[in-house]
DNA sequence: CAAAGGTCCTGCTCGC
DNA sequence: TGCGAGCAGGACCTTT
């Protein structure tokens, strides 16, 4: 479920309650996610002090004074903040409580998310340190693309969608912002103008920050036990919807799977 | 049976 | 020949 901007307002949505809080007790009820969570972290974090949460990329970063917790939510991964007690629901793997009555919990039927503590400084953990700029930040200007794809061969779409390029680009806003930007997600990165380079920038940044700001509006699914994110569906041009007429040139949104991942776009208005 | 919003890892190919 | 870079595909897992 998590693009970058699910992950934002999840950040946006749970820190309030539990910034600065005390952690009174950790609970891994399963630990086996993409990697194995670290056993001894109920020791190591009871009675630690949750200093600061922060996002990079899609990796949430909860920060302790001796080390950081990185948390990613893989495809099916959500973080809620319940009150300690309730009813442990299928698939609530892992439990940090707090103090304040509060608990954090993952949910994630797939078990493609992480839980990884680490003591050096986060920037510089292997999955951090060769993360592209995020792309909503002034590092991620039009010449970043140009620059890093010439003379390279993979699609657009996957290259847009490879983190050490840039962060945050997911499946559905892969296919978005071609279409914002008229650009074939099968062309090759390095045959890619400049100047699409520079729209497809643009789109990026829009429509990334278009929906953190819908997600905001739907902060306080975030407590409740069915939030349901759906906040984007109703303003997704080309995602998900094969066969539907373009909504500039009214001919059908193709389907194609480009490296593994479903691909919507227009033949027409995309070249 | 296919597909689902992620991404790391492995192994192959290619060019210096 | 050896090595790194680039790339495709596999792997992880459950639900619909």
């Amino acid at each position: 479920m998590p693009e970058l901007p699910e992950v934002e307002t999840t950040l946006r949505g749970i820190a309030p309650h539990i910034d600065q809080q005390t952690v009174s007790k950790i609970i891994i009820h399963n630990g086996s996610l993409r990697w194995p969570v670290d056993k001894t972290l109920p020791r190591i974090l009871k009675n630690q002090q949750l200093l600061k949460l922060q996002r990079r990329g899609k990796y949430l970063i909860l920060c302790f004074s001796k080390g950081s917790l990185l948390l990613h939510l893989g495809m099916s991964g959500t973080l809620r903040v319940l009150n300690a007690g309730e009813t442990l629901q299928k698939h609530d793997h892992f439990e940090m409580c707090f103090n304040n009555g509060k608990a954090l919990r993952l949910r994630d039927p797939r078990r493609f998310g992480s839980v990884l503590w680490t003591t050096e400084p986060w920037e510089t953990h292997k999955l951090i340190n060769k993360l592209g700029p995020e792309p909503l930040s002034d590092d991620f200007d039009e010449n970043r693309l140009y620059t890093k794809s010439r003379k390279k061969t993979v699609a657009i779409k996957s290259f847009v969608m490879n983190s050490h390029i840039i962060v945050g680009v997911g499946n559905i806003y892969a296919s978005e912002s071609l279409f914002i930007a008229g650009i074939n997600p099968n062309k090759a990165a390095g045959k890619v103008s400049k100047k699409a380079y520079s729209a497809l920038t643009q789109a990026i940044k829009i429509i990334l920050g278009n929906a953190i700001k819908q997600g905001g509006t739907t902060l306080k699914d975030f407590s409740s036990p069915d939030g349901n994110p759906g906040y984007f569906a109703q303003q997704l041009n080309v995602y998900g919807r094969k066969g539907e007429p373009c909504p500039k040139c009214k001919k059908p949104i193709t389907q194609k799977v480009i490296n593994q991942r479903a691909t919507y776009y227009c033949t027409v208005c995309q070249r």
